[in-house]
DNA sequence: ACTGGCACTCGACTTCGCGGAGTGCCAGCT
DNA sequence: AGCTGGCACTCCGCGAAGTCGAGTGCCAGT
């Protein structure tokens, strides 16, 4: 016995209603609710397969039902359309983003932004540095044997290091640096400078080398493996929206995942080209998060993806609305990106 | 009649049980764990004093009494001695600061430091720009109509704005501005530099001026207006530490307070010179934070102070060793940054 | 000025009983 | 077959009642 349509019909109603009641959903409101046509003893013998099949569960017996992770899952996968947004979603998302000055600015706008529009906590990942390519690097002396590295991407991001050289250099040496380490690195990819670095150091006059070498290192570590990765963070407030029955209870294991920069990039962090993904529940892999659920999709100027975003929040979430807002958001803060 | 020195031991001794154990302390336990050398008859009867004069209260008739923020206020002023930091927590500062690469670094590692250390919230102002000094000021040309304006501060702070130029601009007369600008504002404080930027403009050759007084605006903008101040959060699940009972049973209130930067700033932005400050529940200007103590002293190199940084927890805290551990933190944190 | 004793208060916790929402099952209807 | 109305049953939620005990205030005595 498979689920036909009126079960899968059901099935909808039960999420539809937990999620708008966040109250255990039984078969005679469920009748009145929604046009099924049938009664409430059909709907139940249609409830009892449902929950067999597992997309559904009773607190206890004689409660209504609640959805279960695979219940979410079905609804997402083949019983939701993606709601349009509101004119108002639109211009209220249009409203936030314009005047952003610059990329930092950009991000927290956009934080903030999906923080309030979907009404839960809100990831925007910084745009990858992996994914830029240089667009300038500088040397700024700060004395003589410090100078200061600082290197912008065409995504807007900007990273600086301070660069400790082994000896006293002159400035004219420093802008002899500039040019050359500009001439190579310009325009590369950031993933494939490692070797040209190396090079670097490898065609310069022996006098220099030690010197080279020393802003080379320094290089490396801002190019490829420095704290790679930036997000901002926004709407923890909106965890203790649904009082106390959303996460069992106890905010401290979500809240502590929050805190995780590693564990958040690994949420919005592995984004494939044009996808939303959505992680209900169990199907994260982080056990904090158990009771939570993601909505995350990728973000950049036309088809590129230099980042992700998304929200989290309890797996009892109005799942079209989110994935809609989430990806219009994606797109505008894209198609802002594509304007730099 | 008024607080003789056993009243005030009294207060001492029911601060001390309630903050260990979190429930009202009776006159029967007080003797027992502390010795006071008198009965609970006589303790009773000085608390009734103490609650009469407003420095305890009952949660109800037959209950223990718990302190009130004025109880928490005296017992800070005069009942306290500041503790000494264990070899174990010097240690634990010194290996955490360590090896910070950049002033992110530093302030994200003070930040989780400050958290981990004490358990609760903890915020990290950075350098402030308004008592920050130019170091450098770099104009990198990303366009021929657009180049980048990066400011180094003494701090190690940078920050950067795009410049839509009014026309295409050589780069000759890029490193012009950039040589004219430099020698102008190097070294000045950030607070003094308007002026500065006006005469930049006024002593600008006539046919450039319309170019370099965009640069100026936005120079204006970088070094004063814009989000001058930044911030760094962290420990928010510490706030679920003690259950429901803290924050009467509501983080919303706190957490939403929490997002909003200007109120931070408010809270360990507002520094005098090496004093540290305590805020006991209603003494916080913030409604939200009416449940919350926070305790913030400034920090920078040597006696200059460049930034604040704190924690926020429950009025229930320990008063004594959080402020030494902010205390000890602020001092490491500009030891470190006088390196530089 | 302090202490021991004592009556009293009042919240925390337990038990009990009840009402009601919701179920599963079955016999009957279309 | 598939749907429906009816019915017995389960079990949660909630209020009433009762008990327990920590803690108090007061007073008389040292």
């Amino acid at each position: 016995m498979s689920l036909d349509d009126r079960k899968l019909e059901v099935l909808r109603a039960i999420v539809e209603d937990y999620v708008a009641t966040q109250e255990p959903v039984g078969s005679k409101a469920l009748v009145e609710r929604h046009q099924l046509g049938v009664s409430p003893a059909t709907v139940r013998n249609d409830m009892a397969v449902l929950e067999e099949e597992g997309y559904i569960r009773q607190p206890h017996t004689s409660a209504g039902r609640v959805p279960t992770d695979a219940g979410y899952r079905l609804f997402v996968d083949r019983l939701s359309r993606v709601k349009a947004l509101s004119p108002a979603e639109r211009r209220a998302i249009e409203r936030f983003l314009v005047g952003a000055v610059d990329l930092d600015d950009v991000v927290h706008r956009t934080v903030r932004l999906l923080a309030q529009l979907t009404r839960q906590v809100a990831v925007v990942q910084y745009p990858s540095l992996a994914r830029s390519a240089v667009r300038h690097l500088e040397l700024v002396p700060i004395s003589t044997t410090r100078i200061m590295l600082v290197m912008i991407a065409d995504t807007g991001r900007v990273e600086q290091r301070l660069v400790e050289l082994p000896g006293p250099t002159p400035g004219d040496d420093v802008l002899d640096m500039r040019r050359v380490i500009n001439a190579k690195l310009t325009g590369q990819k950031l993933a494939d400078t490692p070797p040209l670095v190396q090079t670097l150091v490898d065609e310069c006059a022996p006098e220099k080398r030690t010197t080279m070498a020393c802003v080379a290192s320094v290089l490396l570590e801002t190019l490829v493996e420095r704290s790679e990765e930036r997000l901002a963070l926004a709407g923890t407030a909106n965890l203790t929206r649904g009082g106390v029955l959303d996460f069992q209870g106890s905010l401290r294991p979500v809240l502590e995942a929050l805190e995780e920069e590693v564990i958040l990039l690994k949420l919005i962090g592995e984004v494939e080209p044009s996808t939303t993904r959505v992680r209900i529940g169990d199907e994260n892999e982080i056990d904090n998060l158990r009771a939570a659920s993601v909505v995350s999709t990728g973000y950049g100027p036309g088809a590129t993806i230099v980042g992700g975003l998304g929200v989290l929040g309890p797996t009892r979430m109005d799942y079209p609305g989110t994935i809609a807002t989430v990806r219009a958001v994606a797109r505008y803060v894209g198609d802002l990106l594509a304007q730099n």
